[in-house]
RNA sequence: GGGGAGAUACCAAAGUGGCCAACUGGGGCGGACUGUAACUCCGCUGACUUCGUCUUCGUAGGUUCGAAUCCUGCUCUCCCCA
């Protein structure tokens, strides 16, 4: 993997540049659709392509490892042939579900021994397995295990969590260079920055990651239950540090607000649920702000979903039709919404990279950050 | 014509003397959701001047300290036999 950064905005740290894997390039700062259990919930490849434009998608260690588990995926040949995704695929390493799965897990020095929340049978999660399962899952991008501890985390916890991620790191990152891709093309490993809300320890996960120059770093533990404003402050910390010339992503970001914020703390890659499961319930972001679909009052709306976009279901569809889907549970809601919302999302961090290039992002973040965020 | 059952809030349906403004579903209305155990979860849903008051359980009376619950008349609905 390669990372060419190609425009600095001079009035903010956003950034833009540009990715290159073995299954095509990605322009940042780029969201990218999670497909946790090798899809997408509610949208099909073609219109991840041709509708979203997606440059790559997520999928979840933990979830394929337990359905359709590992022995399916390496007969397969992988996910990008048992999905039919061409495109770039990054996988979590499970380090998110120690933290929501914490009902059903057991944290050692070792790893995380987990229960399945499908049979309750146990699986233990090692930084070294994760590894060996990212492998025959065959992402471009692989991320090293981690602890996700919660946002309100003491400082004591905070850094023993972040003690062991970093151990958990080395041993991950020893056993990356042990092993070899089993598709022919080649995969890299992301390590993760922890510390939860404590900006010393940022610091200090930051110095140690930056240490192993990956080929692009993350910062994890974030959005998880601590103030908006505690994040950016953690994410500014932690890219004062993080090399400039390798991609920098933020895990599990966020609304429409938090990523225009955090594009302009110099990070380029983002992830979230919310587009796709907040859009299955009815919450759609548009480019005039945020509509609850189920809410009465657009029920003789009859204007487009969101006139101004590109994506054709937004245009093609009414707010009132939209609106008589989810009312009446029809599956169709669910994937125009999913559909809508992941091409807002791709249209967001499109245009904000076209801001960078043209060297007015500030400018435009300033105009649109309140549009996008107020409740319609 | 004879016999039987029943009428409860927007709908369905519990409740058969005080703990009932009335269980529970559904519907309606609103909210939540941030590296997906999630087409899920949580509120509210008689009225009002809402830590209280008032009016409700087909309808008109009655019994009782007290009735959705017991008694009587009436209206309506359903079932069975002719």
């Amino acid at each position: 993997m390669k990372f060419e950064l190609q425009h600095k905005d001079p009035r903010s740290n956003a950034r833009a540049g540009l990715i290159t894997t073995d299954h095509g390039q990605i322009e940042t700062p780029i969201f990218m659709p999670i497909g946790t259990v090798a899809s997408v919930k509610a949208v099909h490849q073609r219109e991840l392509v041709e509708d979203i434009k997606a440059q790559i998608i997520l999928g979840n260690t933990y979830h394929l490892y337990l359905r359709p588990g590992l022995d399916i995926l390496e007969k397969a040949g992988g996910l990008h042939k048992f999905n039919g995704w061409e495109r770039p695929i990054l996988t979590d390493s499970g380090g998110y579900q120690v933290f929501s799965l914490s009902g059903t897990r057991k944290l050692s020095e070792e790893g995380a021994l987990f229960r399945s929340h499908i049979d309750g049978s146990k699986h233990l999660f090692t930084p070294e397995n994760v590894i060996e399962t990212e492998r025959i899952i065959g992402a471009d991008i692989m991320m090293v295990l981690d602890e996700c501890a919660p946002g309100d985390a003491d400082y004591k916890y905070a850094k023993k969590s972040m003690e062991m991620t970093h151990r958990w790191l080395k041993r991950g990152m020893d056993h990356f260079k042990k092993t070899e891709p089993k598709y022919g093309y080649s995969q890299t490993l992301f390590p993760i920055v922890q510390g939860c809300a404590y900006k010393d320890l940022r610091q200090q996960s930051a110095e140690i990651i930056a240490s192993y120059n990956a080929d692009g770093n993350a910062i994890g533990g974030l959005a998880v239950g601590e103030p908006a404003e505690v994040m950016y402050e953690m994410v500014e910390v932690v890219n004062e540090i993080l090399p400039q010339d390798k991609p920098r992503y933020l895990m599990g970001v966020g609304t429409p607000a938090n990523i225009l914020e955090n594009i302009s703390q110099g990070v380029d890659m983002f992830d979230c649920v919310m587009p796709t499961r907040n859009g299955r319930n009815a919450m759609l972001f548009t480019r005039r702000g945020i509509m609850n679909m189920k809410n009465k009052k657009w029920a003789d709306d009859f204007s487009p979903i969101d006139p101004d976009s590109d994506s054709w279901v937004d245009t093609f569809y009414s707010k009132a039709y939209l609106r008589h889907l989810f009312v009446s549970k029809e599956y169709l809601a669910l994937q125009i919404a999913s559909i809508h919302n992941l091409s807002f999302y791709l249209w967001l961090v499109g245009e904000a990279r076209k801001h960078i290039i043209a060297g007015d992002f500030a400018e435009w973040k300033c105009q649109i950050l309140p549009i996008v965020s107020q409740r319609l």
